[in-house]
RNA sequence: GGCCCCAUCGUCUAACGGUUAGGACACUACCCUUUCAAGGUAGCGAUACGGGUUCGAAUCCCGUUGGGGUCACCA
């Protein structure tokens, strides 16, 4: 059976890289009938966050993208947190250790920085550990050990030779076994490194196949032999393409981009988020821009996803949420959810007739939820302002608001039809273009000479307010 | 700097040796029109460069350049 894993460290906020290859996995998981898995990585008790995990799960719920098995949701191969499974860890190691592909280091982290400074002073760049304690005999090791003495576990690369990566995406990917570093596998605190740690418990948790981002390729021949020590089969390595920032660098949230819950905050909706990753590094066979997550998973394929890195541009982000507004949701669905997220931000409106009626008229407005309130207060309170355009276009229609009030406050009905009818014989027997008439119209009842349709808009704000709106604006006009 | 990955319009991408290099976002113009949007039409705009291979390269190979990543007792 196929399974996926996404391996997050809560060390902050949900990011969209985390999001991203979550999207993949689950795809990939799906489409084979596989399992998804989310393993929280927090061994590193220096950066862990409290809150974060909670976060990240909350995200994925939130998405659409709940694993099958978590931390909120255990299985017979957990626990998926993976500082409970430090044990597991240790045990490996001590395979690797008696099996003589790893080793006990006993620099402290002082004398190493002091090294790699050295180096650098010499002008030399960094080469890696220096290797000091690899060939130590193996009892003085064992004494030191028992003495209490600290150290950490390395992993003893070989000197010679290659190491092949086989990465799905980008064939052979060869590395010269010189280049690489006696990997860190055991800390001091007794805690594995990402490195161990991660392929003890893909390993266990039956991890088929592993999608990670880019980052990790070059670290990936350390793997390769860790799996090796242990004596186990490798997983098919993909490594997808780089999400970047606006700026060409990698997109981090530490540089300003936007995490997930700020993009939540904004009003985007999840299946947007989702469909402007899914074609980010691939397409859909038939060019659609439009499409969900149950259509990757009928169509993917890794022949489709293009190497090259991608920048997230949110501008077109905003775009493809306006189209799922106008196009893909349904007005009423439209209308649950923009009523969910305002009572979210603290608005309190009822969602009834007129929230739908206003929803309607506006939807082609708006390109996420944030915009929608600032842009549609007035249809909400009778105590709108007036801006500056309003005010001027007030005055123009001095001579004739009044005149114009009356003719409201007669009309037969306070429908469109009969409200166009009714507006545009106004216009001509006062011998005006219709715009003169209905901009200072606009401006009265709604404050600002941006708004719907006139006649929709009065229709939906009624004659009462549309009457009473009218004595305002007047009295306001000529204060 | 060593090593690794990558390279089509400003951005996201299509093309899997033969196309006037297509679409989308953004931008510009026009249409629609009572404003603002939405929508429609058109325009602008790319194969980084240099060598090969081939009858024929965006596509295959090599080099250059450029960009990114990685070189922690972080993941």
């Amino acid at each position: 059976m196929v399974v996926t894993r996404i391996a997050p460290s809560p060390t902050g906020d949900p990011h969209v890289g985390t999001a991203y290859q979550a999207l993949f996995n689950t795809v990939f998981a799906r489409q084979n009938g596989g399992k998804f898995i989310v393993r929280i990585e927090d061994t590193d008790r220096a950066r862990y966050n409290a809150t974060s995990e909670t976060r990240i799960l909350d995200m994925l719920d939130w998405l659409g993208l709940t694993p099958d098995a978590s931390p909120r949701h255990e299985d017979e191969l957990g626990p998926y947190t993976q500082s409970l499974r430090a044990d597991l860890h240790r045990e490996h190691a001590r395979r690797l250790l008696d099996a003589g592909h790893a080793y006990r280091a006993f620099d402290t982290s002082e004398e190493l920085d002091a090294r790699r400074k050295a180096a650098e002073e010499r002008g030399e760049s960094y080469r890696g550990y220096d290797r000091r304690d690899r060939d130590l005999p193996r009892e003085e090791s064992d004494r030191r050990a028992a003495a209490g003495e600290p150290f950490v576990l390395r992993l003893r690369v070989p000197l010679e030779g290659e190491t092949v990566v086989r990465d799905r995406l980008r064939g052979d990917v060869r590395f010269d076994n010189r280049e690489l570093d006696d990997k860190v596998l055991l800390k001091t605190d007794g805690f594995p490194t990402y490195h161990l740690a991660a392929m003890v418990d893909d390993h266990l948790m039956g991890v088929t196949h592993v999608i990670r981002a880019e980052e990790w390729l070059v670290s990936t021949p350390i793997h390769v032999l860790i799996l090796r020590g242990l004596g186990w089969d490798e997983p098919e390595w993909i490594h997808t393409p780089w999400l970047l920032g606006p700026t060409g660098k990698k997109y981090s949230k530490r540089r300003g981009d936007p995490s997930v819950e700020d993009f939540r905050r904004m009003g985007v909706l999840p299946e947007a988020l989702l469909n402007f990753l899914g074609m980010m590094g691939w397409s859909m066979p038939d060019g659609r821009e439009i499409f969900g997550v149950q259509d990757m998973i009928e169509h993917f394929t890794w022949e489709r996803v293009s190497l090259g890195g991608s920048t997230f541009d949110v501008t077109k982000l905003r775009w493809l949420n306006g189209k799922y507004l106008r196009e893909v949701l349904t007005e009423e669905d439209v209308a649950t959810r923009l009523h969910a997220f305002l009572t979210e931000q603290g608005v309190q409106v009822p969602l009834d007739d007129h929230f739908r009626a206003v929803v309607r008229l506006m939807v082609p407005r708006f390109e996420v939820f944030s915009e929608f309130w600032e842009k549609s207060t007035y249809f909400f309170t009778e105590d709108y302002a007036f801006n500056e355009k309003a005010l001027k276009l007030l005055a123009d229609g001095r001579d004739f608001l009044d005149d114009l009030r009356r003719a409201l406050a007669e009309a037969p009905a306070f429908d469109q039809t009969t409200l166009e009818a009714l507006l545009r014989g106004f216009a001509d027997s006062a011998g005006l273009k219709p715009g003169k008439v209905m901009q200072p119209l606009r401006a009265a009842v709604a404050g600002t000479p941006e708004s719907p349709g006139m006649f929709e808009l009065l229709e939906v704000l009624g004659r009462e307010r549309v009457l009473s709106r009218l004595d305002r604006a007047m009295s306001v006009a000529s204060a």
